[in-house]
DNA sequence: ACAAGAATCTCGCTGAGCGAGATATTGCCA
DNA sequence: TGGCAATATCTCGCTCAGCGAGATTCTTGT
């Protein structure tokens, strides 16, 4: 049980996770006809209106990989459904701002309320030490892999 | 900072890590002329190979959420890629079994080999009081979101 | 034997996402 | 100021992953 091992097991562990809440993310999309993409594309919005920072179909499409007409499709779905509006920037008209309705706040919730609850009962199991040293275990982690090529 | 608030920033953090793993798989995939689920499908199939199940059309789709057709397609992909063979089952002739080539396994590696490194080398900054506490964690969030309906 | 059921495959279709190019707008620079 | 390259978005036509329905092959209980 070196450091080695201990290494591969958390691997394995947050490669089943992330596994088990792609699941997650697919059953919540096709419970509210929605594509995956859709879900990513609405929790990608709902962190732009935390964030302040103005979304774009520009911003969202290179968040999710996609080119430009694939990008105007996810947006005509959204908005069909009435959780974005399409508002053309005032100050360079050549731009688009993507306006989140209430309706995709509150499905982003109905997604994230149950799952927050229980990693709040697992963290709760653990002392505030133990809790901070998972919270700096997981930011090195994300570090790590989001610096990758 | 109360553990409500230390709950909310784990699940930001895995779902950041997630989203991050899932990309990290779909730059793996398009570097090696696979789709997404081709990789799901290999890394379901290496599990096989690893815990000795065997591996079978029907069991793979229920793993990746597929129907028959589109596990037929799967495998037909695989299977021009040289990643794996059908063969009969000799004890149930309606079975299929597939076999996992060596390439396969090896691909895997490629694959998994830098996350594991990465992994191990944010856990060396921890102790192994603090790793234990981390594999506890992860244990216990894999259950939480296993046990979902 | 034969019916019911199980495992896999075939066929035709829908639709997500791509490449290429059209359209509208801005900002740079002579 | 006028023209041109750059930028943001959208349209069009296509490919192919995955679906539903049903065919095929084999097993098992009676």
């Amino acid at each position: 049980m070196n450091e080695q091992d201990a290494g591969m097991r958390v691997v394995h562990l947050l490669r089943a996770i992330t596994m088990e809440l792609d699941r997650v993310g697919e059953r919540f999309a096709a419970r509210h006809a929605l594509h995956p993409t859709d879900v990513r594309a609405l929790i990608c919005l709902l962190d732009a209106v935390r964030t302040g920072a103005p979304a774009t179909p520009g911003v969202l499409g290179a968040h999710l990989g996609l080119n430009s007409a694939g990008t105007t499709a996810v947006i005509d779905r959204l908005e069909r459904l009435g959780h974005v509006r399409r508002e053309r920037d005032t100050r360079d008209r050549r731009r688009v701002l993507l306006k989140v309705d209430e309706s995709a706040v509150a499905l982003g919730w109905s997604f994230f309320g149950p799952l927050i609850n229980e990693v709040v009962a697992v963290m709760s199991r653990f002392d505030a030490a133990d809790q901070a040293t998972v919270e700096r275990f997981l930011s090195g982690v994300h570090e790590a892999v989001t610096s990758r090529e």
